[in-house]
DNA sequence: GTTGGTATCTGTGGA
DNA sequence: AGATACCAAC
C-alpha cells in the first residue's frame, strides 16, 4: 500500500501526478508514460483520502479503461474497482439508465448501432419518397452525427441557413427533415444511437430536472479525461458542465497529444485542447509536457519528429529518447501488392531469426482493413501465427444480431429496428410491404409498431404466426425482472425458432452459425455467473439483468473481444486500432499516394495533416524495428491500379533510413539549407504574394466568369469573386462539405477579409 | 411473398 | 472482387 510509486516517475511525470487539485493539462507524447501518469494520479487522489467512487475517468476504449483499473489496483488494491473509469459511452449509458425517465426514455432503452441507424434513416428516406441516389444513407447519417456532436438539434438545424444552404448545394435539401424524423423515431423506439448517449446526457444536464446536474457535480469531485485530443465539442461540453461552474474546485485533468489526433473525421477537434487552456486559465491551469519517450530507439523517435514537423499547427514539443540509436528505418519497395506481402513476410521471418522475436512482438499496420488479406495469405504460407483485428466483430454477425434483436425486443418492445429484423425471421409470412404498412400505420397513429402489431391486417396463417410471436415475446418480457438473463435467452433462442432454423442448415457455414449462436449463449451465461465481468449500475452494484447485458455488448468492439486472450501471433490491424499499443517490430504497409494518405483526405491540407498524424502514430508504435513498405501496383475492385510512393516516405530523413537505391528520403532539419526551407511548407498563406494584389481592381467580367469546383480551392490561391473581385485565399478550414475559406479581397474596403463557405461560393481560380 | 439472377456500387478510420 | 440492391419470374 501507499507504495513508492512516486519514485517510478520522472520529474515532470511526478508533477503531473501530485498536483491533484485544480485544472491540469498534460501534453503527452507517444511512449511518454501517459497511462502511468494517469493511473498513478488516480491512485494518488485515492491515497489523499478521496473515495474511489468520487473519481470519474473517461477513456475512449474499454481496453484503456480496463488497463487503467488494473494498474490502479496494483497501487491501491480492490478499491480501484469502485472508480468510475470507463468509456464516455459506457459511463454515460450507466448514468442515463438511472435517469432515463427524466428525459422520457425507459431505463431499458436500446442502443442503436450504425447498422440500426442506417436502417432507420433508409426507411425514412423511402417513406419520404426521396431520391435514394442523392440521399445516400451513410452521408445523411454522418451529417446527423456531426450535427449532434456539434450540439445542433433538429430545430437549430432547420433554422440554420448555412447548413440548409449546404444541403441544397449537395442536392439534399430535406436533410433537416430526415434529421427531425430520425430523432423522433429513435425516441419513439426508446432507442439511443452512439451520439445520443452523449447528447441525451448533455440535454439532461442542460435541463437539470430535480437538480440532477448538482447531484453529479457533487458526486464527481475529480474528473480525468484520456485521449483528450479525440474528444468532440459535445464531449467537452459535458465535461465543462460537470466541472466548470461557480464554486467548483475544478479538479479536472485532461491528457492528450495534438500530434496523435486522428479522429477529426468523426468530429474530434484539437480546438478542445486550445479551448481547455483558455477556459481554465483564470483558474490556475497547470500544464505539463511529457517529452521523454520510453518506447522507441532514437532513429524511430527522430523520424517521427521530423515527419510531424511537416504539419502546420501544433503544440511545440520535442520528443526524445535515451534508448540509443537503434536500427535505422527500413523501406521495402515492391512491384505489386502480392510482392509486398511476400517481402514483408520474409522480413518478419528474418526478424524472428535474427533478433529472436516472437510473433507477438510484431505488428503489420495498414490504412484500410481490406489490406489484411494478402498478408494473411503469406503468413499462412509461412506458417506464422497471426490475428486480424478489426472487420466484422462477433456481435455484428447476422445470426448473433438476430438473437440479440429478439432479446432487445423482449427488454424493449418499442425497439422498431429489432422488430423489423425478427418479425419475419424465421418466416411468418410477413413481407417487406406488410412491414412498411405497419410502420406507416404506427407513424400516422402516433403509436409504436409493436402496439399496432396485434391489429395487423394479414392472412389467417400469418395472423396466427404473429400472435404466437407476440405471445412469446410477452412471456419472456414478464420474466426479465425475476429470471436470469441466460435462462431467458435460451428459451427465446428456442421459442423463436432460430435454433431449429440453424439446425436445419447442414452446410459448413450453417453449422458455424449455430456454433456462433451457442457461443453467444455461453457469453450470456458467463455474464450472469462469473465474477470477472462486472457491470456496475449507477450505485456501484453489480447488475446482471438482460437489460444490462444488452447495453453492455452494444458498446463493445471486437478489440475488446480478442485482445483478452494471450497466444503468440503477429498482429494485423489498422493504424487507427493500433493507437496506444507498442511492438518491438512494426511494419507500416501500403505507403502509397491515394492509400496512405487516403484519397479521401488528399485534397485538403487539413485532411493531409490528419493522415500525417496517423502516420506519426504508426511510426511511434515501434520500439526497435520499423519497416515501411509500398507497392507500385495493387488490385482494387478487381482492377490493377498504379500508385506513386507516399509523400510520407519522402519525409523520412535519409540519415535515419537504411540506404537503398530506390529510397531518397528527406534532409533532416539540421542539414536542410535555407533556400529549400524558404520554399517549404513553413510559409503561411499570409505571406504568399502579399502586396502583389492588383491595385485598382477591374470590374469582374461576368460573361467570362466560370466558377471553379469548390473542392479545388486551396490556401494560397488567387481567386475571382463576382461581387468582391479578385482575392487571395489566406486560410481554408474545415473538411469536405464544411470547408470555409478566409479570403482577402482588396476591393472590399469596408471589410477585406471575408469568410466564405466554399460549398456554395462561386469562385474562379486565377492562379 | 419468396426465390434466384443480374445490375450496381463500393473506394477510411470506429464507439 | 465481393457485397448489396433491385427486379423478374415463380
Amino acid at each position: 500500500m501507499a507504495s513508492n510509486y512516486l519514485e517510478e516517475l520522472n520529474d515532470v511525470q511526478r508533477q503531473a501526478v501530485v498536483n491533484i487539485d485544480g485544472p491540469v493539462l498534460v501534453v503527452a507524447g507517444p511512449g511518454s508514460g501517459k497511462t502511468r501518469v494517469l493511473t498513478y494520479r488516480i491512485a494518488h487522489i485515492i491515497e489523499s483520502g478521496v473515495a474511489p467512487w468520487e473519481i470519474l475517468a473517461l477513456t475512449f476504449t474499454n481496453k484503456a479503461a480496463r488497463e487503467m483499473k488494473g494498474r490502479i489496483a496494483k497501487v491501491v488494491g480492490d478499491r480501484a474497482e469502485r472508480v468510475w473509469a470507463g468509456t464516455f459511452h459506457s459511463i454515460f449509458a450507466r448514468i442515463l439508465r438511472v435517469e432515463a425517465d427524466k428525459i422520457g426514455y425507459p431505463s431499458s432503452f436500446t442502443i442503436y448501432d450504425t447498422e440500426d441507424t442506417n436502417s432507420v434513416i433508409g426507411a425514412i428516406i423511402r417513406e419520404m419518397n426521396l431520391d435514394k441516389n442523392a440521399y445516400n444513407t451513410s452521408a445523411i447519417r454522418s451529417r446527423i452525427s456531426a450535427a449532434k456532436s456539434a450540439l445542433i438539434t433538429p430545430k437549430l438545424y432547420a433554422d440554420n441557413e448555412e447548413l440548409r444552404q449546404q444541403d441544397r448545394q449537395a442536392a439534399r435539401p430535406y436533410t433537416y427533415e430526415i434529421y427531425e424524423k430520425y430523432v423522433a423515431r429513435c425516441k419513439r423506439s426508446g432507442a439511443m444511437d452512439f451520439d445520443d448517449l452523449l447528447y441525451r446526457l448533455y440535454e439532461l444536464f442542460q435541463r437539470n430536472p430535480d437538480g440532477i446536474l448538482d447531484k453529479y457535480r457533487g458526486k464527481f469531485r475529480y474528473v480525468l479525461v484520456d485521449e483528450f485530443q479525440d474528444t468532440n465539442q459535445l464531449q467537452y461540453a459535458i465535461i465543462r458542465k460537470l466541472v466548470n461552474f461557480d464554486g467548483s474546485p475544478r479538479n479536472v485533468c485532461v491528457v492528450g497529444d495534438d500530434a496523435q489526433s486522428i479522429y477529426a473525421f468523426r468530429g474530434a477537434t484539437i480546438q478542445n485542447i486550445l479551448d481547455f487552456e483558455e477556459d481554465f486559465k483564470p483558474f490556475g491551469i497547470k500544464t505539463f509536457k511529457l517529452e521523454q519517450n520510453y518506447r522507441s530507439t532514437e532513429h524511430i523517435v527522430q523520424t517521427a519528429n521530423e515527419v510531424i514537423m511537416n504539419n502546420r499547427r501544433q503544440i511545440q514539443k520535442k520528443i526524445w529518447s535515451d534508448k540509443g540509436e537503434g536500427h535505422k528505418v527500413k523501406v521495402i519497395k515492391a512491384m505489386t501488392d502480392n510482392e509486398e506481402g511476400k517481402r514483408v513476410t520474409d522480413t518478419i521471418l528474418e526478424h524472428k531469426n535474427r533478433f529472436h522475436l516472437s510473433n507477438r512482438d510484431i505488428a503489420i499496420l495498414y490504412r484500410t482493413n481490406s489490406q489484411s488479406r494478402i498478408f494473411e495469405e503469406h503468413l499462412r504460407r509461412y506458417n506464422i501465427g497471426y490475428r486480424v483485428f478489426g472487420g466484422l466483430s462477433f456481435y455484428q454477425r447476422k445470426e448473433v444480431k438476430d438473437l440479440i434483436a429478439y432479446l432487445r425486443l423482449v427488454v424493449n418492445q418499442r425497439d422498431e429496428e429489432a422488430l423489423r429484423r425478427v418479425l419475419n425471421y424465421p418466416k411468418r409470412g410477413v413481407g417487406d410491404s406488410t412491414i412498411e404498412k405497419l410502420s406507416a400505420q404506427a407513424g400516422s397513429a402516433g403509436k409504436t409498431m409493436w402496439e399496432c402489431l396485434a391489429a395487423l391486417d394479414a392472412g389467417a396463417k400469418a395472423k396466427k404466426a404473429i400472435a404466437d410471436f407476440v405471445q412469446m415475446i410477452h412471456s419472456a418480457a414478464l420474466r426479465v425482472p425475476t429470471d436470469n438473463a441466460y435462462e431467458i435467452a435460451v428459451s427465446v433462442a428456442r421459442g423463436s425458432g432460430l435454433i431449429d432454423l440453424l439446425k436445419s442448415d447442414t452446410t459448413i457455414e450453417g453449422m458455424g452459425r449455430l456454433e456462433n449462436l451457442n457461443a453467444l449463449l455461453d457469453g450470456i451465461k458467463s455474464f450472469v455467473e462469473e465474477d470477472t465481468i462486472s457491470v456496475l449500475d449507477a450505485e456501484g452494484n453489480s447488475d446482471r439483468s438482460l437489460t444490462a447485458y444488452l447495453q453492455n455488448i452494444a458498446l463493445l468492439t471486437d478489440q475488446d473481444e480478442n485482445s483478452a486472450e494471450g497466444g503468440d501471433f503477429v498482429t494485423l490491424m489498422s493504424v487507427h486500432a493500433a493507437k496506444g499499443l507498442e511492438f518491438k517490430s512494426v511494419f507500416v504497409v501500403g505507403l502509397e499516394e491515394k492509400l496512405f494518405p487516403s484519397f479521401m483526405a488528399s485534397d485538403s491540407p487539413e485532411g493531409l495533416d490528419e493522415e500525417r498524424r496517423l502516420f506519426y502514430v504508426a511510426v511511434t508504435r515501434a520500439e526497435q524495428l520499423l519497416t515501411l513498405s509500398y507497392a507500385n501496383s495493387r488490385y482494387r475492385f478487381g482492377q490493377m491500379r498504379f500508385n506513386e510512393p507516399s509523400r510520407f516516405l519522402e519525409e523520412v530523413p535519409r540519415q535515419h533510413a537504411e540506404s537503398t537505391a530506390h529510397f531518397r528520403g528527406s534532409q533532416s532539419t539540421a542539414e536542410r539549407n535555407a533556400p529549400e526551407q524558404a520554399s517549404g511548407a513553413k510559409i503561411t498563406g499570409n505571406f504568399v504574394r502579399r502586396g502583389t494584389a492588383v491595385s485598382g481592381m477591374p470590374a469582374v467580367d461576368a460573361a467570362n466568369f466560370k466558377a471553379s469546383p469548390s473542392d479545388s480551392i486551396q490556401k494560397g490561391m488567387r481567386v475571382l469573386h463576382l461581387k468582391f473581385g479578385e482575392g487571395e485565399v489566406l486560410e481554408v478550414e474545415g473538411n469536405k462539405d464544411n470547408r470555409i475559406a478566409t479570403i482577402f479581397f482588396k476591393a472590399a474596403e469596408d471589410d477585406p477579409k471575408k469568410r466564405i463557405m466554399l460549398k456554395f461560393a462561386k469562385l474562379q481560380i486565377v492562379s
